[in-house]
DNA sequence: ACCTGAACACCGTTCAAGT
DNA sequence: ACCTGAACACCGTTCAAGT
């Protein structure tokens, strides 16, 4: 819902708190973490930078602002669906997250230090919260509800943040390079570490260059979700 | 091993990439990761700002550095020491980056980012390497070395991650403020939220508040582990 | 109440000049 | 070869002044 507020030719109707996010959020999509500027921010807005400051304490609070629409968007799954196995939501629920990461790469960064530099903040809680909603069903007792579900958005928000910078690496190459070539050119690298040190990484370097990032990232949810089911933690 | 190199009195014997990249890690441990500033680091070092570039190319490459610096002193491990098994090892590894990360809280955000910028330098497959040489031994068939893998180091360097911006906050509350303190106000927020929109997030905000860090990190890497051993991956 | 825009302190980086 | 330090372009933030 709500598509318009599109702003229009030449001056604002008045500057909003959520205008400026949404503006924010398209800087950092468009130009990453170093993109988002007061004074870029402000061209965009027809206004000074000061301006802003009437609406947002500081650069910080605008960032965490911008997490928080960019999670709370992507976590707004239809409620009154077919309802789906316990797994299945939980893998809706990180399939959204990895996507909203791949789409806005900067959320990785963010996602893994200023959220919880204030977990009180709206953020932590909704992820957790649409996690651990299904881990009950998964037949976990009540006194391993927070580790289990910890261990899920910890695995979630750390592969996800890897594949984002993945992307990002394969679009910083070069305009044309896309992420088979990206992969191509780290698994060769790796083939061409010591063989004495490293092993195990030339060993798999193959399936580095073949793997499926999404196929990837499931794989190690059902690992996480198999281990829940093999044995179910409990707080002791 | 090499704990000396410590800068004397007054005047520098010259300077040095290794000095350099010291310094710089001195200054993130001190302040953060806005406490590295060339200027900062050219007074620490006695010299002028543009020195350092002779030395470094640029500030990216000078955090890569210091990345790499730290990660690897963390994954030194004596190597013929008693073995042990492969989950213990894994666990070893797992809880020094847990440790480094703690010890280095700049280096969460470092690791998720700038890491996978460029997985083809040294930081990435040391990673890799440490905690997939076990694998192997761990039963899985091999084409599941890489799928396997990656969920441990995204697991353990997600909850890691989570786990030094916590402890980073506690700090930041005020000097006098512990975890302890930290967790408690949390919780008390998780309390106050909707019990509509929150009940899960609410149900556990016991658990939040008496978790312990380390426990809850080694509780998640069991998680996996077992599910490793219940539904080992395979590469199809 | 809300916006403007100059000003301040600071930063990464460059580079002519030194040794 | 290596270091110095002034200079450039840029940034977050403040604030007197406007409407």
């Amino acid at each position: 819902m709500a598509t318009r507020t599109r702003r229009s030719q030449r001056r604002t109707e008045a500057l909003s708190r959520a205008g400026i996010v949404e503006a924010a959020v398209e800087l950092l999509d468009g130009a990453g973490e170093g993109g988002l500027t007061f004074r870029a921010l402000a061209e965009r807005l027809a206004t000074g930078p000061g301006a802003i400051y009437w609406h947002v304490a500081n650069k910080g609070e605008l960032l965490d602002a911008a997490t928080d629409a960019v999670v709370a968007a992507a976590l707004a799954v239809e409620p009154a669906e077919s309802p789906g196995s316990p797994r299945d939501e939980i893998r809706v629920v990180a399939l959204g997250l990895f996507d909203a990461i791949e789409e806005h790469p900067w959320l990785a960064a963010q996602l893994s230090t200023h959220l919880s530099r204030s977990p009180w903040g709206s953020v932590t809680p909704r992820i957790f919260e649409s996690v651990g909603r299904q881990v009950p069903a998964l037949g976990v007792p009540q006194d391993g509800w927070f580790t289990t579900t910890s261990a899920l958005v910890h695995y979630i928000l750390g592969a996800a943040g890897q594949n984002a910078a993945n992307s990002a690496s394969a679009g910083a190459l070069g305009a044309g390079v896309g992420r088979t070539e990206f992969l191509d050119s780290v698994a060769k690298a790796w083939e061409a570490l010591d063989p004495d040190e490293y092993p195990f990484t030339r060993a798999v370097a193959d399936q580095l260059r073949d793997h499926d990032d999404r196929e990837q990232f499931l794989a190690g949810i059902d690992l996480v979700l198999a281990g829940v089911t093999a044995h179910p933690p409990s707080g002791d």
